[in-house]
DNA sequence: TAGATCATGTAATTTGTTACATGATTCG
DNA sequence: CGAATCATGTAACAAATTACATGATCTA
């Protein structure tokens, strides 16, 4: 029951433990070791939210014990647990998410393979795009219309604008790897003009 | 009294009224209606975080009610309120806060100007420079070392280095632009080859 | 005068942070 | 044996979100 909406965190933890089932140790760990290091890996933050996870029947604990390590407990995503992910996965980018904390687009995407057809995980980047594309056409004019301004002022919003304009080129440039057809599978991959 | 370190809402508070006095409706506004929509506008946000920092005596809130008009509570930095910004612009930018959360090292940019000198400044650019530098060169290396990984996990990583990437070259861009002499003020600003 | 906008706040709830606590197991 | 690492948690506190409440002033 319950449908409220999950935090990022929460959602972090759904599409991890959907790819490989671990514990809350396994997690911290990762989150203080990898390029997913904007998630904190105290303990505080960790175990808690698998708790609600768990409550909400959205994954599923149970205790492992490989005779003499210690025992942890190792999570996986209930039935539940999945519709959950893909339903959110499933969610075009809106302005809001990419201007209040912009962590959640990419991390859409991110566990997006296995979840997402071609087709719609190309759609999904298309959303992104427009809303890339409306955000800087907007602080373009934003800055265009800037009254008096010192030329300090210009290049703090520059920063700004050269992030979006970041994220857009990175859109486009996977749009274009993800149109080629996916050379054709079935055992020699790694081959191909795969970017 | 208190050294609590205050939050980046609080600093963005801080520099605003810095900037020019004003009511917390003032700055819900500016929040709905610039680049600056990443902070909250919910009045829930602003009107305690005001009076944390007049409690903490960083600001002073006076009644302005110019006849006719409703009564507004503008607040004005103290004298403390000026050595708390000041101090904090003054930090180097670290690994810490470029990774969570990274809007703190340009917020800081955007209030330098006024209160440091260019020297100050580029010195300033230069750490944030190294920074970013060095989390590049982490992340690139995680790259290198990541096992069996698909093409799309490959792509995911791409976002974030070209995130940071473009951070740098704007990086670089700002410390050449501050380098040229500011053209030598009084009268006439404006012209010159400022970017 | 009715509705929009100006303007300030509070209350309930949820979340995250920091710091602490605890105990098992492995390694030097 | 002692220290480091594995592993899970809790408690106190601070902060943000959503939603509500209130009233003044302006405008159609």
């Amino acid at each position: 029951m319950s449908d409220r909406t999950l935090t990022i965190l929460e959602y972090a933890l759904l599409g991890l433990l959907d790819r490989r089932p671990g514990s809350g140790y396994d997690v911290a760990r990762l989150f203080a070791s990898t390029p997913m290091a904007h998630f904190s890996s105290s303990p505080g933050a960790i175990y808690p939210a698998l708790l609600r996870l768990e409550r909400a029947g959205l994954i599923a604990g149970r205790l492992d014990s490989p005779t003499g390590t210690r025992a942890r407990r190792v999570y996986t995503l209930t039935e539940r647990g999945r519709t959950a992910l893909t339903t959110w996965l499933r969610q075009p980018v809106t302005r809001q998410e990419l201007v209040r904390d912009g962590r959640a687009p990419i991390l859409r995407f991110s566990f997006a393979e296995g979840h997402l057809s071609r087709g719609e995980l190309l759609g999904y980047l298309e959303s992104f795009r427009r809303e890339v594309a409306a955000y800087l056409e907007e602080v373009g004019r934003f800055r265009a219309g800037m009254g008096n301004v010192t030329p300090h002022q210009h290049l703090a919003l520059d920063h700004g604008i050269r992030a979006y304009e970041g994220q857009l080129t990175w859109i486009v440039d996977a749009i274009r790897t993800l149109e080629q057809p996916p050379a054709s599978s079935m055992g020699s991959e790694g081959e191909g003009p795969c970017r």
